[in-house]
DNA sequence: CTTAAAAATTAATCATGATTAAGAAATATC
DNA sequence: GATATTTCTTAATCATGATTAATTTTTAAG
């Protein structure tokens, strides 16, 4: 019954408490070291991990070995390859540590249990999927109606505290810019 | 009891015969003629829309007096413009038929109430979310991997019969171009 | 403290796709 | 069937941000 996630959950639902008993039934508490891998190319993403504390990265290789963020995973929130894990195929993702971390483990499985029984649980899940769903849709906006200087200054100035806990070319990768860009902005102050 | 909505909630979720019966306690079918809106900027937004039998887009007017399509509603999908929805903020998007409609109009309302006692029901919103999650990252990871012109005939070869049924400059708008690029890669052949 | 590895910078060149503007084609309306 | 409106096309110019390559700075490891 771990305090932080509970507290999470809280914010958003108003779960019993035989639904957090159940929840809590299968975890594992993991401590993850810096560039340790979470899941790989290949694999299959059996797994959703709550961060509760560091940052992970879930990210791809594209064609031209680039690499391509699609998320990041910070303090109370969920980070997982959401393809692999309800297509049941294999990732073509990485999620990686950006530094020390600690995260609890549920398997999808249990997940799928709980959600199946508790509407409180499911609800929780459901909400933060709609919260996703509006922030993506938000990226979209940004990234049409900005240019990549005004959407560079845009993020850092949402996410200051962010931008100084990532590497400058993770940033870049998120933003879809190479990082010579970002480096290009920077130095025209 | 719409036999159409039914059947789509049972590829997903297994509802027992209250749980239907509690949803479609309050529906209101509803035809739609062509650009004919079901939201429009500066409104609260309060319903969310299950698309029987035609298509709609969500878009919004950026600062240029572009148009921005987010998302297309084609049958046995929803159509919702969820920031307002769930944030109770004036819309800043539209949500308007691109031809002759029927729709099935659910008040948000409503919905959290059957969502809030039902799992079979919230879980099939929790995996309809999902999935629209994955749809996103993937049109994310191809707007990179991708250039405009091979992301253009990928979604044309994906989608073969919808890039018929709307005007060209919607498809540009939606994949991120202007409409004048769209010819120009067509006019390549 | 030294060396190696990772991250950031700079600058020149280049390509993609936007912008602008005008006209053509298709569709809808009376 | 004529007119108006909507949609699509063409072509020239332009700007943004990628690419390439070399260098510097920072961080990590022995």
């Amino acid at each position: 019954m771990n305090p932080q996630l509970t507290e999470h959950i809280k914010q958003f639902a108003s779960p019993t408490e035989e639904d957090l008993a159940l929840l809590f039934e299968e975890v594992e508490y993991k401590a993850v070291g810096p560039k340790e891998f979470l899941l790989k190319e290949g694999q299959f993403c059996k797994f959703q991990y709550f961060v509760l504390k560091g940052c992970l990265r879930l990210y791809q290789i594209n064609d031209r070995g680039n690499e391509q963020i699609f998320n990041f995973g910070i303090p109370n929130w969920w980070i997982t390859d959401l393809d692999s894990l309800i297509n049941h195929t294999p990732a073509k993702k990485y999620i990686q540590a950006t530094k020390k971390c600690e995260v609890l483990k549920f398997s999808r499985v249990h997940l799928e249990k709980v959600m199946a029984v508790s509407p409180a649980i499911c609800n929780y899940f459901r909400i933060l999927l709609e919260k996703v769903k509006v922030a993506d849709q938000r990226k979209m906006e940004y990234s049409l109606k900005f240019s990549g200087e005004e959407l560079y200054h845009h993020f850092c100035s949402k996410n200051p505290a962010f931008v100084q806990e990532v590497p400058q070319y993770m940033i870049a990768s998120y933003l879809g810019f190479t990082p010579e860009f970002i480096s290009k902005i920077r130095g025209k102050k």
